[in-house]
DNA sequence: CAGTGAGCGAGCTTCCGCTTGACTT
């Protein structure tokens, strides 16, 4: 009897249902070997070879050294498998670099002559049929290259973190991924703290028609009123611009010459409008999303999913890829007209593809999986209800119109002052009838029908003080998708890479946005002098450009790993300087100091340990001078939780202790440091 | 003489990516 294997048992279960009872399908949940982690799992005859610590044969053309990783059953029941199936085996793992590598080691474990691979892009009962009937021999060359990536991280992770225990003390950790997404962090919070607000006004005034509507002022004799957009991240007016500025005097001056003036319509401008609706989701869109609309973390919407996925309700989870099958097409499109009609359908289906350049694309999008049952028919409730609707929303919306309009620019004149307005009205709903729960843009305004030269009175005028704001932090699901569009990490990791963040202490989230942490600080900067190579986001794109040409078998292993390796971060690593960093806080007369993963803050008045939630947005005069006091406290000019916004309110309520768990993790692995640090329990 | 404590030295920490339960708390 055949025997297929795949990576995953839901998948191994659904693609039985259709072969029958001739063959025999098992997963094998993944890699099932790899390199050795620690000094215990290196074979006994390598642990006195120099590199051994490595895992990797550096001197002798990179030659791993792979232990079995899965789990003892797992390998016990293949082999037992393979027996029963006389040879009769087919890999059918992913499609993808990772999956040629795992078919492989599968071939090498499980000693199979003549390994016979096979793949296909949808899990359906033609497709499956299909790939049996032509077989191919593992591609080596895409198993190189995962080698080449897999070797990679591993120099680059156990040969740079070393330098951390040195240079800041304690288990810190750097590699390929982590440390590029600490930097993207760490240069957006320096961003922050080296930012300077510039001040300017907002002028808007009541157009007394029916009904009546805001306009803006936007220049006055012929000069823009400057907006924040006219200054730079410093504060200063953006070199060769002229524009109005004004002071509480002259906004003063403003709104008596325009209360009560009248205005004339000096120019109408209608524009269409066309929005297209988002593509399905992948992974990273997904954990964006759910972030935004439900409040979830990465964490929360990760656990909800594998749920989903495991209940059969919706399709794989760990994808790049926004493509539906072409079922999915038309159980889609049958959601759409059964609920709008077909008048909501477009002529032809819609394709999505993807914008990523690194996507490997081996898995379809996260939607409904099988008859695409309605959210109500589901029977779920909380967290996962929430998600799937989500889900099954995009899903359908994905298939609808788009949703058209036309956009109202209107010009007024009041004198020497210029005003603006604009209003979006739609004439087509499309999609959109499926979010009519949403609130509309605070910006849109239905704008009455006006005439050029038509006079209009001006009333109610308002004046406010605004601010430059500093580029925000990113929340988590915001920097998820920053991470793939750098290229950084994969759909299986994107979670993973957040917490592990976190677990160092580098990371944090209040107010569920991501700080970068004074720790943070110090090893992004320590790692930006020392080997900036490693944090440049470019070093995982010109990697993966290499891995394709090692793939196409242009390329060899060995001389890739040469340059990367022996020419570039081994000498890199040799010169390190392994003193600990000192960082100047910026705006502040203070000095982060590092020792024993312990930071310190010093100023002129003395040296004081910095609480481990402490962040950077809590430092100014007064919370200095209460920590060399000993009196600081966390909250203490902070400000508290954000109160939901109106618009949240409709919203699915979170339970509140999640929250305390998200606080508490950045807590723990600081305390056990403090502790003396024997503890061995694995919080990743 | 037995117990205590200071001081010293040795050993440890770590990567990324693929997949799920089986464990506690």
């Amino acid at each position: 009897m055949p025997l297929l294997i795949v990576e995953s048992p839901k998948k191994a279960k659904q693609i039985a249902s259709y072969l029958g009872r001739d063959w025999t399908v098992k997963a094998c949940f993944g890699h099932v070997r790899d390199l050795p982690a620690k000094k215990e799992e290196i074979p006994v005859k390598y642990r006195a070879q120099a590199w051994a610590r490595l895992g990797v044969d550096v001197e002798g053309g990179y030659t791993p050294i792979y232990v079995e990783r899965a789990k003892a059953n797992v390998l016990a029941e293949l082999r037992a498998a393979v027996k029963a199936a006389k040879g009769d085996v087919y890999l059918a793992s992913d499609p993808d670099r990772e999956g040629e590598s795992i078919a492989w080691h599968l071939s090498v474990v499980l000693g199979l002559k003549d390994a016979r691979r096979v793949t296909y892009q949808e899990v359906t009962k033609a497709a499956i049929q299909k790939a049996l009937q032509s077989p191919r021999p593992i591609n080596l060359a895409l198993v190189a290259a995962q080698e080449s990536r897999r070797i990679l991280d591993r120099l680059a992770g156990y040969g740079v973190s070393p330098l951390l225990w040195d240079a800041i003390g304690g288990p810190q950790s750097a590699g390929r991924v982590q440390s590029a997404a600490l930097m993207l962090l760490a240069q957006r919070e320096q961003a922050r703290m080296r930012f300077v607000p510039a001040g300017y006004w907002r002028v808007a005034a009541q157009v007394g028609t029916t009904p009546p509507f805001q306009a803006t002022v936007q220049a006055i004799r012929g000069l823009p009123l400057a907006t924040a957009a006219s200054f730079t991240p410093q504060g200063q007016l953006k070199e060769g611009l002229e524009v109005a500025q004004l002071d509480a005097q002259k906004a003063e001056g403003l709104r008596g010459y325009l209360e009560g003036r009248e205005a004339e319509v000096t120019g109408i401008e209608v524009s269409p409008v066309v929005r297209r609706p988002p593509p399905p989701f992948t992974t990273s869109s997904l954990q964006q999303a759910a972030g935004a609309r439900l409040r979830f973390s990465v964490e929360t919407t990760s656990r909800a999913a594998q749920s989903l996925y495991e209940q059969g309700l919706i399709t794989y989870i760990r994808t790049d890829s926004p493509a539906l099958s072409d079922e999915a097409l038309e159980l889609a499109r049958v959601a759409v007209q059964e609920r709008f009609g077909q008048g909501a359908l477009p002529p032809a289906p819609r394709q999505y593809a993807t914008r990523n350049a690194n996507a490997q694309e081996a898995h379809e999008a996260i939607r409904p999986a099988g008859d695409f049952k309605a959210p109500k028919a589901t029977g779920l409730s909380g967290d996962e209800l929430a998600l799937y609707t989500l889900i099954y929303t995009r899903t359908v919306a994905s298939q609808m119109q788009d949703a058209l309009g036309e956009k109202t620019t209107v010009r007024l004149q009041a004198g020497v002052v210029t005003l603006g307005a604009t209003g979006t009205r739609l004439t087509q709903r499309g999609f959109t009838a499926l979010y009519e729960d949403e609130a509309e843009d605070a910006d849109d305004q239905a704008l009455p029908a006006l005439t050029v030269g038509q006079r209009v009175g001006l009333s109610g005028v308002k004046v406010e003080e605004k601010k430059s704001s500093a580029p925000p932090r990113y929340g988590e699901g915001a920097f998820v998708q920053l991470m793939e569009k750098a290229g950084i990490g994969r759909p299986s990791t994107y979670a993973s890479t957040l917490k592990t963040l976190q677990g160092r202490s580098y990371v944090a989230v209040r107010g569920r946005k991501l700080h970068v942490t004074p720790l943070g600080l110090c090893v992004a900067m320590y790692l930006m002098q020392q080997l900036p190579q490693l944090v440049d986001a470019r070093f995982t794109a010109e990697m993966e450009r290499e891995l394709d040409t090692i793939a196409q078998g242009a390329l060899k292993r060995t001389v890739y790993l040469d340059r990367v390796w022996r020419e570039a971060l081994q000498p890199a690593i040799a010169r390190a300087q392994r003193t600990s960093p000192r960082l100047r806080v910026p705006g502040q007369e203070a000095v982060f100091e590092v020792q024993g993963g312990q930071v310190s803050l010093r100023t002129a008045q003395g040296v004081v340990t910095l609480p481990p939630e402490l962040l950077p947005e809590d430092l100014n005069e007064q919370s200095i001078a209460a920590l060399l006091a000993g009196t600081w406290k966390v909250g203490r000019g902070v400000r508290a939780e954000r109160v939901p916004a109106s618009s949240d309110v409709d919203k699915p309520a979170r339970a509140p202790r999640r929250k305390k768990g998200e606080a508490g993790t950045t807590k723990a692995p600081r305390k056990s440091r403090q502790a003396g640090g024997s503890r061995k329990g694995k919080r990743l």
